[in-house]
DNA sequence: CACTTAATTTAGTGTCAACTTAATTAATGA
DNA sequence: TCATTAATTAAGTTGACACTAAATTAAGTG
């Protein structure tokens, strides 16, 4: 799943398009209108979001709306965490070895 | 910056890599033992690594120890954050996205 | 049933990135 | 200085992927 998030954020265009959607749903027409690229590569873009679990996308008629899925960053946000997280930990264990040192 | 840690990231073997050099520091050798790989695809994956400041190296003599650096996740989950959090930071994003656009 | 609108899928192209082997750099020791 | 060890850089191949234009699907509307 990790390996879908990254390579998904890992273009550009893509995470542009996750700025736009963001806040509400939006058309594909409406998404590729911010863009120079031709509708079919937005469309694509859209797929390789969808499927890596960072948009949902609601169809009404002919028209799909996509939208921004904040818990498709769950697993990478904990994939960080575990490389970030005791390097705090070890900031504080600093921070109060400095404390001890003082007094 | 952003760019190139995902970069770094989304290739599979730099993530195991990583975790290899985690909790201390290993010979570009010692990685490589550890892959079925050639030493100069290592020395490649690597040099992505060390660019995109996930990783920093010491040398010694003809050797070149890699370790890992926390902080170089700190742009990443900044980012991340950015769509966890519903924070005003996001409109920074936008703004930012339609700079890339215009352009 | 055509016709239109919205979007996607298909097929083909150019670029880039991850390999390989071979050559090269750099430090050290006989 | 020559040889050895550690690692990288260079050159070339292959496969993946972000595009494009054209064809196709799908859902209304006259």
């Amino acid at each position: 799943m990790i390996e879908k998030t990254l390579h998904a954020l890992t273009e550009p265009r893509r995470r542009d398009i996750l700025s736009l959607v963001h806040d509400g749903e939006l058309t594909s027409s409406a998404i590729a209108s911010h863009f120079e690229i031709t509708a079919p590569a937005i469309s694509q873009h859209l797929k390789v979001l969808e499927e890596s679990g960072l948009v949902v996308v609601r169809r009404d008629g002919t028209k799909r709306y996509y939208r921004m899925r904040k818990e498709g960053f769950a697993d990478l946000r904990a994939y960080i965490d575990r490389f970030w997280d005791d390097s705090l930990l070890r900031l504080k264990e600093a921070a109060e070895a400095e404390e001890r040192r003082k007094k």
